[in-house]
DNA sequence: GTCTATACAGCGATAGAC
DNA sequence: GTCTATCGCTGTATAGAC
């Protein structure tokens, strides 16, 4: 097995462990039975618990910039690129998971100070990203919204990340996410 | 010292640190070095973890509920009555703390079951209420809200509890949840 | 009620063979 | 790259003295 590859399985296993049990609830003998090595081979790939969070979250980072790069260049309107950023967490929702981000952000405590730095990164990226799609909504008369675009993206992101939290501990069938978009849809068409 | 004191001392030790770290991540060495006892005299007043976070849980729901009891007899606008609500969270984000719910939540998966019954509780509890209290809010022409209540109710929940998870990984100067009333108010202010 | 002493499992991590 | 073997530490929990 190449080095990366086998590198890109730990991160894909460590992944899952944290959306599921938080960052102070996963082992490396977990992540070892789950890649099929054992639990000294990983640190051939990561020396250190933090070094492989850190790795994990760059990633993620990574993944959200190609996302919404992806989104900004559909040519789809504003209000249908929100849509496409909200279905990226009913999409985690369905999944019964919770965002990373919003899982180690609840640790955040207990984290090395780098992973609290990307963590830090993936909110700013995402609530900037949001405000600037408002913004353009409310310029090409999308929407009615009055107040200041940076508030709605901290309201919106705000919703989605306890929302998924709450909706896997309420346990329920129907979905929360689909409320929350509906809510900030009415939210951006008051004027 | 009488064992109910202690043990309400241990209860105030562990939410401290459950609201700090989370479930995972607290020790019954740190606890007894915040409360002055031995780790071994904690399992006279508590068995085990289990048993002690799930009296801390209870605790919390009935203070919950003393909290939502005072709110309802003060006789104030359910305008009011929603902001001292959104105070408690503004109140724990300003100790820069995060929700003792939320952050069982989180870690929902590694609870024993009875406590993921009372994070529950206390999600559908604040849910029930805040639905209730918006409903009022219409009736008295308050607000112009058309929505559903519930669904503000999830909204405004999902976005407090976010928030404060949110707001302490920023790590801003600025109040998360100051914007998050704002907001919220604007959207039942809609039509 | 709280203590000392201890059991025992799990953790992340390292050394060195292959 | 992955292994076996092992280290030192910390975790929860128990037994029994006081």
């Amino acid at each position: 097995m190449s080095s990366e590859a086998t590198a890109n399985k730990l991160l894909d296993a460590a992944q899952v462990l944290i959306q599921e049990r938080g960052y102070n609830a996963f082992s490396y003998k977990d992540l070892a039975e789950d890649v099929g090595i054992r639990t000294a081979s990983i640190h051939y790939h990561f020396p250190g618990k933090a070094s492989l969070g850190l790795a994990l979250m760059e990633r993620y980072n990574d993944e959200l910039r190609l996302a919404l790069a992806g989104i900004d260049g559909s040519g789809r309107t504003n209000k249908a690129k929100l849509k496409s950023f909200i279905k990226l967490y009913s999409d985690t929702e369905a999944r019964g998971a919770i965002c990373l981000c919003g899982s180690l952000a609840s640790d955040r405590e207990t984290l090395p100070e780098p992973l609290q730095g990307a963590v830090k990164t993936y909110i700013e990226s995402s609530e900037q990203w949001i405000a600037s799609t408002v913004k353009d909504g409310v310029r090409d008369g999308e929407f009615a919204y009055a107040g200041r675009p940076a508030d709605a993206a901290a309201a919106l992101l705000s919703s989605l990340q306890g929302g998924l939290i709450l909706s896997r501990a309420r346990g329920g069938t129907q979905s929360l996410l689909a409320t929350l978009q509906r809510v900030f849809f009415r939210t951006l068409e008051s004027a």
